[in-house]
DNA sequence: TCTGGGGTCCTAGGACCC
DNA sequence: TCTGGGGTCCTAGGACCC
């Protein structure tokens, strides 16, 4: 048996646990640049505010009546840790799945699991303060749903527990149940799958997995699989290392000039380079990709150009010299650019990675560079210290105007109180 | 005017080999 | 005129997730 357990209106609710006036109101946090609604209050989502809306979208007498916050990811992922704290001390297989989702691996566990759900949930409440819904089911894939089945519970009791797929009322549920609702399935897989006839969750599990695997994909047959009851998906392929870094951005508006572009690779780079070392990863790949707003219409362009390193390296500068390249070999005039992004691949561990007799190694001297430029900005912050001008001196700031303080990583921003 | 960012995996098709 | 078959590897792009 497996258990997915999730933070409900995750974002929402840590804003609202260090702001308690927000509590009943309608409250959404926005994507970077505060682009667009990425986590809903139950009162914003009753007011027809939809997932991923752009907020010039939201009519002006609404807007008026709601509060909106940018995103605060350090404050977030900081809760994220607390609660998985919480689980930790009393289940032993955890798999952290998202900032707000942890599968939990129950296999072997004996005793009341009926019991055993209800007090997770009370505890997480109790120790961090953030409410959360609990599923239990045969599969991963089923104890998504449970979870989804369990937040329409009524009252507080936001916990599924499932023990057989083949129940009726399970089977009842998966028959009104939309396939865009069942982990895997996409709205483009559930179109195509509807235009077979297969237009809920049941009938999904009820069609022969040589259909699937022949029309579709390994990934259809595999979530058919686990919604009758028989898991295929392993531990180990939810939490691998990481297998690639991206920092990409969009500008905020079209952009075609190549130094504007080239400012901004070069502060996705510096990103990117900080990343991989502070996972104390090398990157042997690089690539850069370029692309038009989707959102608009006419000629579109997306394309990315890859290139391997001479040797693995984590140096900043290196990573940008290599991006420059394929920048300069993807740019075209004339094309209205919306977003630029770098990306690194072929990740291995800095330390224990065998160094090959023909495959050279970054020199000790550029190693020693960038300890120091991490120790110079880690020490007086990450202004002190960038690769070429300060990004926000660009045309493109990034906009979070509504961000919320640090409330558990950061003194300073902590609100005064009056003595 | 303004439409996120960061990941994973799979597949089709091209390049290449014998 | 007639121009193989079978395999591997790599890459770009698509689909999915939160």
């Amino acid at each position: 048996m497996y258990a997915l357990i999730d933070c409900n209106n995750f974002f929402v609710s840590c804003e609202r646990l260090f702001e308690p006036g927000l509590e009943g109101v309608p409250v959404g946090v926005l994507s970077n640049n505060d682009g667009c609604v990425i986590a809903r209050s139950e009162e914003l989502k009753a007011l027809g505010i939809t997932m991923g809306m752009p907020v010039h979208q939201i009519p002006s007498g609404q807007r008026r009546r709601i509060v909106l916050r940018s995103s605060n990811y350090a404050l977030y992922g900081d809760l994220s840790s607390r609660v998985q704290q919480v689980l930790a001390a009393r289940v032993p297989a955890l798999e952290p799945y998202s900032i707000d989702e942890c599968f939990l691996d129950l296999r072997g566990i004996g005793g009341d699991l009926d019991v055993l759900g209800r007090s997770l949930v009370q505890a997480v409440e109790r120790e961090v303060g953030l409410p959360v819904s609990l599923g239990i089911a045969p599969t991963r894939t089923l104890a998504k749903l449970a979870n989804r089945r369990a937040k329409g519970m009524p009252g507080h009791s936001q916990f599924c527990l499932w023990p057989d797929a083949q129940a009726p009322e399970l089977s009842r549920y998966l028959h009104q149940l939309p396939l865009k609702a069942v982990w895997g399935i996409g709205s483009r897989l559930a179109l195509k799958l509807a235009s077979l006839g297969i237009d809920n969750a049941a009938a999904l599990r009820e069609t022969p997995e040589a259909l699937l695997r022949m029309r579709f994909s390994v990934v259809v047959a595999r979530t058919a699989r686990e919604l009758r009851g028989t898991p295929c998906l392993e531990a180990h392929e939810l939490a691998t290392p990481r297998r690639s870094i991206l920092c990409s951005r969009s500008f905020g508006r079209l952009i075609n000039d190549r130094q504007q572009l080239s400012d901004a690779l070069r502060h996705h780079c510096q990103r990117a380079g900080e990343k991989l070392r502070r996972d104390d990863m090398l990157a042997s790949a690089i690539g850069v990709f370029l692309r038009t707003n989707p959102h608009h219409t006419g000629p579109q362009q997306s394309h990315s150009l890859w290139t391997m390193l001479p040797f693995p390296s984590a140096d900043t500068l290196r990573l940008n010299h290599h991006a420059q390249r394929l920048l300069a070999d993807l740019w075209r005039p004339g094309i209205a650019y919306q977003k630029l992004g770098v990306m690194l691949a072929d990740l291995s561990p800095r330390h224990g990675s065998q160094a090959s007799l023909f495959e050279g190694h970054e020199p000790a001297r550029q190693e020693a560079l960038m300890l120091a430029w991490d120790a110079i900005r880690q020490r007086y912050g990450r202004d002190s210290l960038t690769l070429g001008l300060r990004y926000d001196n660009a045309t493109w700031p990034m906009n979070s105007r509504y961000r919320s303080p640090c409330y558990t990583t950061r003194w300073d921003e902590l609100p005064q109180v009056s003595t």
